[in-house]
DNA sequence: AAAATATATATTGTGCACAATTAAATTTGA
DNA sequence: TCAAATTTAATTGTGCACAATATATATTTT
């Protein structure tokens, strides 16, 4: 006999609170690291992105990391600012703007490859539990993804 | 022989981007939601810990939420500007911010109760699988948590 | 009791997230 | 061809998170 979920008010049984509360104890144990390389979280998801494959719009990084202009317009700016990467229009089409590393930022990843290995001492989680637990949260958010109204 | 975690600086191997995208997409499906009942998913949070217990201060709701009064304390406010709750300072101790629901923040209990149900039913888990993930995460928020220095 | 210390909340400032709107460039189609 | 529709970023406004600081109250120490 297969048990049903019988759904509570209860804040200790709710799935969406141990995401909530796992996700930002996560990003506290990275803010230090990140702080050291003048980084913040998100500003850190974006660099990995472009360490990737440089050359991205906004919309591609958006896409990636599922994130909108209201929130990465802000947040490239700082990084320019900061002169890790340089904005501008496209001339095949002016309404997209590209996103280029320079060089203090390509040079960045260098130091920030030390930050995964930090984590990975941190957690303490055997990599086939890393992979299992990331799995599992990869495929609850494509189960949660927007159904796409066709 | 066991496999180590390999440490890379490539978006879609993090654990911490699988936990922060799944994070965002959940309170996501919650929006619309709580949106009927004219609550944000930390201001819902908040209301799930008073439904349980009432009359709890600034302090406790933050152990229980992990958030700080910087965060709590306008959001307490707002909560209170919708009439849902009242804020008084306690007799036996000034300092203390004591916390209770008005009629209507009570009463807003029964329309919330649909909200777990909606989400079940839009999890599509089985119960086992979502205690597992819910353990799984609550371990991982355990694991994380400031190590106590003593 | 006065001074030092600790505790609880509020305030200030920065940086996300995200909805809604705007503006400009491009594409589509009658 | 040119007006409408679409696409891409930017802007505006609200509400968290969280660090740092301030303020008021309570407790402890001398």
């Amino acid at each position: 006999m297969k048990s049903d979920i019988q759904p509570t008010l209860l804040l200790d049984e709710q799935l969406c609170f141990a995401l909530y509360a796992a996700s930002r104890r996560m990003t506290a144990i990275y803010r230090p690291l990140l702080e050291a390389l003048g980084l913040t979280y998100p500003q850190y998801l974006v660099m990995m992105v472009l360490w990737e494959r440089d050359g991205l719009t906004v919309r591609e990084l958006g896409e990636r990391l599922q994130l909108d202009s209201g929130t990465l317009t802000p947040l490239l700016k700082r990084l320019e600012q900061a002169g890790l990467l340089g904005r501008r229009r496209r001339q095949s089409d002016e309404r997209e703007v590209e996103i280029t590393l320079t060089d203090t930022g390509h040079n960045l990843r260098t130091r920030a490859a030390e930050v995964p290995r930090c984590l990975a001492e941190r957690l303490c989680l055997s990599a086939d539990a890393f992979e299992h637990l990331r799995h599992e949260l990869k495929s609850l958010a494509a189960q949660l993804a927007a159904p796409t109204d066709e």
